[in-house]
DNA sequence: AAGCGTTTCAAACAAGTGTTTAAATGCGGC
DNA sequence: GCCGCATTTAAACACTTGTTTGAAACGCTT
């Protein structure tokens, strides 16, 4: 484990095991013998296991969110410049690109992005209660912008399918899964940019389909 | 806990608890004490813990899984007999609805239903490698048949958006996710039909799109 | 070098886990 | 009645969990 701080060795460590073995599955042995830190350590830095996956969350989603929040905001502030409604796909690109290239930015980042979403199915809401806290300002953004985008859908048929994009996009950010599926001789992964594509499209035609 | 077998009061109850708490997260002796039986019993009829979710998953996955299968052989029969390629719109619904139909069934069906299909999204393979064992048949059948249907789309994109489609199934099944996020007024939760509809559509959408 | 606050350490704690054991109970056939 | 089998029971097993403790070690200023 690379040589910094006890604490951001922690943090490090922690996302790593949170988000390959599920928070509650991953003891603090196994934690601080990774991290090269002492047992007591995390009770003596964060307080609690609790506390340190608040930290944990933290040190990544206000940056990220912050990021995805200012281009969607962008995308609206162009589009009320044209006086022209945004369209859903610069909308959607807003939200998506960035929550991928941080993803794809490095293997921290990745861990990261697989624990956050994989709280939106988990039954225990330990994960999810703090994702979501921090990211419902967002959610509330992107809708209202789809609102303008698409003023022919229904409120409630529209939120229904921004709960299958999360849906879709869960999946995909936490992947692997068909894999077993996958071995007989068939080209999957795609590589990154056309999985991009690919998503997008996927959601978007979904999105736009005639109510 | 409705009184008869003991192994199936055992099985019941760790139907619901597996799928509310997790696998992990359940221990046997909430469970017994939920099935009014005896700690040991678990050991006594099944062997094992793991034994005993192997038992839950497959007594109702057998059966489901034969109805998938029969309904989309049934579909690629018609369309053969009619001398056209089958409609991907007829073999989703072969495939979702038999699936959504067993899910509000009763309660213990909706509990497995979102014990299976959130596991194609966890850390822990416990649950996955179970069910995927079982169900691989039905996604061959599934794929090939949308071969047929939509012979314009390479299979790599097809076999992508096939699992986009699991993804998004994946989150309606398991569902609840975004509840916080609608307490604003928001007409959500749409009845079961028309969600059952509206899955459809955007899946369909996103498939049939243009590559 | 001495002192002081911060950090690390090994050890112990109480609580909870799945599993095993051996005795007790229930119940049908002879 | 009584044997024999299947089932249930309480107790104990060995192990892992998150947390706490008090002493040791460290790094810095004076």
């Amino acid at each position: 484990m690379a040589r910094c701080d006890t604490k951001t060795r922690i943090l490090n460590g922690a996302e790593q095991l949170f988000a390959r073995g599920g928070f509650h599955n991953t003891s603090l042995r196994a934690l601080t013998s990774l991290a090269e830190a002492n047992l007591a350590s995390v009770n003596y830095h964060f307080g609690s296991k609790d506390a340190l996956l608040h930290a944990v969350i933290e040190r990544r989603l206000l940056p990220l969110n912050q990021i995805r929040e200012d281009q969607i905001k962008q995308v609206l502030a162009v589009a009320r410049g044209n006086q022209t409604p945004p369209t859903a796909d610069a909308l959607l690109r807003a939200f998506i690109e960035p929550t991928l290239e941080f993803r794809d930015s490095s293997q921290g980042a990745q861990d990261f992005i697989s624990l956050i979403w994989r709280s939106l199915s988990e039954p225990d809401e330990t994960v999810r209660k703090c994702f979501l806290e921090l990211s419902l300002p967002i959610f509330q953004v992107l809708f209202e912008g789809l609102r303008e985008a698409l003023p022919q859908l229904s409120p409630a048929i529209l939120l229904t399918r921004l709960q299958f994009i999360m849906g879709t996009m869960s999946h995909v950010m936490c992947m692997g899964t068909l894999a077993d599926f996958n071995n007989q001789a068939l080209p999957h992964p795609l590589d990154q940019n056309t999985l991009i594509e690919q998503l997008l499209k996927y959601v978007l035609a979904g999105l736009e389909a005639p109510e």
